[in-house]
DNA sequence: ACCTGAACACCGTTCAAGT
DNA sequence: ACCTGAACACCGTTCAAGT
């Protein structure tokens, strides 16, 4: 039972997109779903793409939460697991995080920037401890894990990663060759 | 000039993409700047889904022959940066082609298909030329250069990868760090 | 401040009909 | 085989009006 229409609206929204991704979204449904008209949510967002951008946000904040417990208690191997697992639980949100916001929503850019400063960290500590090489950067660095995490998850939604018959979920095997390679250093 | 009716509806649909992303494509336009009624679209694909799968399709011929061609000329890194050069020429088609496909659509899961079997083959004989380590199959050492690869593309087409004053575009640095990982060990 | 109902200008898709 | 025009069931967004 939501505590307020807004945020009836914000769960309506995630619901429909999870259920049948953006296209499903439709501000007449999730007035449907929240009890209310279908150009109510104009009285608490600019329009539809604000209060997708407000779903977008909350995940963001689920991935910062993810990255940064798994950071505390295991290093970044624990913390890029939890990160990827949240990912493949939730595609569609995933996908709209990701997606193409016009020229950064603002909300949006101040998100995506918490949930990844404490990567940095994580990298960062790990350099400290001798098991990253210090050759690189450490922003630099977790771009670069960054991008393998962020690749290996959307190729794997999409089905485009080779499928193997043992092993752990496709996108954290590939992030434990790329850690593999860079602690052979 | 267009020799066929369904040249013409493509290259329109890959026009309005490039234009103004997905949602600028509509089957309506597209018979407009076609010269056909709104609805004779239906004679030549299925649907909006099948129109937008044949442009996606095209751009994954593209990629194919720039990775081909690439690794022809001048090895793995060569493949990478005339893949890269290309995603990021056409924003729009590169997050149509990786976007939400239901069950992959067959006729891009081939295409897909052709794309990446030359970025194998350039792995392997880099492999044999010693140039990158035999200690992971090149089939995985692939699928991890292609995971960095897309996540780099994606993350800056989103602006999410850091910005550097000097040097190369984002994605190709990224993908630099990781091939000097790789061929350090 | 928050919500409603009617209206506007679009969509994708289907269908009967033409050549 | 290929195309058209009308129609259907939707959209997002705006607006005048209500409490």
């Amino acid at each position: 039972m939501p505590t307020s229409t807004r945020e009836a609206l914000v769960a309506a929204a995630t619901d429909l997109l999870d259920e049948g991704g953006p296209e499903r979204v439709t501000l007449r449904e999730v007035g449907r779903r929240s009890g209310v008209s279908h150009n109510a949510p104009y009285k608490h967002f600019t329009g539809k793409q604000d209060l997708l951008a407000a779903v977008a946000a909350r995940e963001l904040d689920a991935y910062a939460e993810a990255l940064r417990a798994g950071g505390h208690d295991g290093g970044l191997s624990r913390a890029v697991a939890a990160y990827v697992a949240r990912a493949l639980a939730h595609p569609a949100r995933f996908r709209l995080v990701y997606g193409p916001w016009p020229a950064g929503v603002g909300q949006l850019g101040e998100a995506a920037e918490r949930a990844w400063t404490s990567l940095v960290e994580t990298v960062s500590a790990e350099q400290r401890a001798g098991r990253l090489p210090v050759t690189i950067g450490a922003v630099r660095l977790a771009d670069l894990i960054r991008s393998t995490v962020h690749g290996a998850v959307d190729l794997e939604l999409g089905g485009h990663l080779t499928k193997h018959e043992h092993g752990p979920a496709s996108p954290v095997e590939v992030v434990e060759d790329l850690l593999a390679a860079l602690r052979r250093d």
